[in-house]
DNA sequence: ACAGCTACATACCTACGGTATGTATGTTCC
DNA sequence: GGAACATACATACCGTAGGTATGTAGCTGT
């Protein structure tokens, strides 16, 4: 029977017979996002629908509603969650390298190399903007556009390219290379086009550093 | 009353009393494009409902259908009809200029410059990747991005810049261009941005062609 | 002019997002 | 420790919207 899950049978992730509120919460949340991250990246938002999320997760609308006030929100939260761990990756690169405008070269091939995956694809480029609407997105805590600035305002400060203002480049980095990942992936050899990208990459990284 | 029209009446563009069935079916047709466009760009695809379209079109269900397979093809027609009417902006702005590098600057100034229009912008950019998918998009007869790598091929071709493969540098400029529209639509002071934008993007022109 | 096809209109079905309400479980305070 | 309350769900229901099946008026070839 695909009943709801029972508190007094408790879950697979939690042994303690008398869960605390917050952990049945946690629980309760975790399974819901995970969920829908799976669905979201496979079926695409618009034909995922709730039910089966909930389905999915073992537990019913009521338990959605009660911590998501509705579909687009919950897409919210899977859409900051993804680009969260796109943050964490960026930032392990970034911090590879001491030379402010080199960090921003691994934080973009990090970002492009994590974008190759079709689930983090799916969510965050191609419907991500139509489900949220583009400010939505900038308004995350932490987004990847907002860190591609940073990397690039950074390399400017300290002298490491030419002074020129940060945000239409960061514009360029950051849509070129979602557009890369989207391109790559669609590839006949998608190997051989991410090599190609990222030595194209290289030299538009050394023609900026090298301009006046 | 706000009933359908019915062909005796005639519509308000065919002044014929007894119009052709081709005639009727263009006239309804384009009723429908430029309902659903309407639509689209302003309330955005999902939220977009097909009986609005066809209140707007002054036409009920049967004759949507009867033209469009669904909500997804309607819109794919809407987006085609748009990545046209961009396609000819870009083509006689890539026309005025010999030097095929150039060239392909001012088809890029004229692509970000059209993509600033809200409507332009909702439907190609935002509703487009979610709602058609990236092969769909890809798919369509004439597209940007493929005019960008056609541009940017024979720019390579013709020595104007140092031979590289087309393919990474096509997806740096149009998906860059593209982010760039949405950041600067969105600036505080838009027309400021755009200046900023196209300064850059002469800059990054000129880097690229310096290059090695 | 009549048979047939095209171009619709009308009525209906179903799936899904959302809501209102009921209920069980944890928590707090005396 | 138990009563009062809050939290965390489950259940039942509604409205909307995409899609479909069927009927019909008008154009078209013969």
């Amino acid at each position: 029977m695909t009943t709801a899950r029972t508190a007094t049978q408790g879950g697979t992730r939690h042994a303690r017979v008398r869960p605390t509120q917050q952990e049945r919460s946690d629980a309760t949340v975790e399974d819901l996002l995970s969920a829908a991250r799976a669905l979201f990246a496979t079926t695409g938002y618009a034909a995922t629908s709730l039910d089966a999320v909930c389905e999915r997760a073992g537990v019913t609308k009521g338990a959605l509603y009660h911590h998501f006030a509705g579909k687009k929100q919950l897409f919210g939260a899977v859409y900051q969650r993804e680009q969260q761990h796109l943050n964490e990756r960026i930032t392990a690169a970034y911090a590879t390298v001491t030379d402010p405008w080199e960090a921003v070269f691994e934080g973009c091939r990090a970002y492009l190399e994590a974008s190759l995956d079709p689930a983090v694809q799916r969510i965050t480029l191609l419907d991500a903007p139509g489900a949220l609407g583009w400010e939505a997105m900038r308004d995350v805590g932490v987004n990847c556009r907002e860190l591609t600035r940073k990397g690039v305002a950074r390399a400017i400060r300290k002298g490491a390219i030419p002074a020129r203002p940060a945000d239409p480049l960061t514009s360029m980095l950051y849509g070129g290379l979602s557009e890369n990942a989207m391109a790559i992936v669609r590839a006949d050899d998608p190997q051989a086009a991410l090599d190609e990208a990222l030595t194209d990459l290289r030299r538009l990284f050394d023609a900026l550093a090298a301009g006046n």
